[in-house]
DNA sequence: GGAAAAAGTTTCCTATAGGAGACGCAACGT
DNA sequence: ACGTTGCGTCTCCTATAGGAAACTTTTTCC
């Protein structure tokens, strides 16, 4: 018994959606529930109606400025953060998470990288877990190099970071670099296990 | 019971900092002047009709939350970003390191903080390694709160991450979490040892 | 367990958002 | 004067937002 009206817009280019139009409802809801209120009660309080609420918290609509900015007051999110301040951070009024060894893995010849938070598409530092294997290259041809900056922390095994215009740094375990990615970079590792890192870039 | 709606909603009063109906189409114009932006190039840039955009400078439509989030986004961050950026990297062909726990002490109450690669000054990002105290805290009273993103990463005991709008987050060594540091956000540690997280912070 | 109430969802319908393109109207250059 | 070009507005039309109410699910209380 599904009509499912949703035949396909023969005109939209409205078919798109934002990542953010995905989680607006779910942080609606959770602001809501945060506040103890019923969808009746949230939707008298912002005065809207109560299915309409409902559409927006299962993303079933695309409300109206007018509308979110009401329930915004309703559930004491702070609305100019949402817009104005998006620009500065990408990632206004949301989280994401990544449970131990749950990244999204991406590997690469010399490298196994498992991003984290991925699912948080527009932040603008980007951490992930790299598996360097050991007894792998003991020299560089191409040094990594890309525009912005970088902070690495060594969560086991011990490597050497190679980075261009400084000597090797030898690491292990809790040790951590900051560096200019700009600069030619690349590490080894030197222990018989795999070494693992955790990495923060920043691009820019 | 129907007159005015002026219940108690706990919705405080006109406390209204979003831009209002009639100011937004306003604040939009002016804003797209400010880049010296035609109709069509804001519309275009922002994947939205040029006639919508018309009808919303002239606060002829009640604009989609959707529409409006596109339009900061051309309007406020658009290019800048990307020029600003790269000339902030103050980190130019600069390296620091840090070994283990030889980083720069800051205790708190709460927490006892250390800052990693404390000696390149310029960076955008602050990376410090924080031991949140074993202990009875399971309320706060104070929410952290300072504009920018934060990546936090469990090195070792469990935790609970507060953030607002969100539900308590569980989380244990390897976890991990993205958030806009501008929302309240907190922790307690629920292990019997003190927990180990690094933090990973950018400003703006 | 079962009835009643409460919370949430879906349906139905009207008003309108939003896009395409026509139109208006300056400011040019010839 | 007359095209021409570029910018903003207006008209027209379809897809859809949003409210009322019907419906379904969950919770509460005997």
């Amino acid at each position: 018994m599904e009509p499912i009206p949703s035949e396909e817009t023969g005109l939209g280019p409205e078919a798109m959606e934002a990542p953010d139009g995905e989680v607006l409802g779910k942080m609606i809801r959770e602001a809501r529930k945060e506040k103890g209120l019923t969808l009746e009660e949230a939707a008298k309080a912002a005065a809207i109606g109560r299915s309409t609420l409902s559409k927006i918290e299962n993303n079933q609509t695309r409300p109206s400025f007018e509308i979110i900015r009401r329930l915004m007051q309703t559930l004491e999110l702070e609305t100019p953060q949402l817009f104005v301040q998006s620009s500065q951070s990408g990632v206004t009024g949301r989280r994401d998470f990544t449970r131990t060894g749950e990244g999204e893995h991406k590997e690469t010849s010399t490298y196994d990288h498992e991003l984290l938070c991925s699912e948080l598409t527009s932040k603008r530092m980007v951490p992930y877990i790299s598996t360097i294997k050991a007894r792998d290259v003991t020299e560089f041809d191409n040094w990594v190099r890309h525009q912005g900056e970088e902070f690495m922390f060594v969560l086991s095994g011990e490597l050497i970071l190679y980075t261009e215009h400084y000597r090797p740094l030898r690491m292990g375990a809790g040790d951590s670099v900051y560096y200019d990615s700009g600069m030619g970079h690349g590490c080894v590792s030197v222990s018989k296990e795999d070494a693992k890192v955790l990495w923060v870039s920043l691009e820019g």
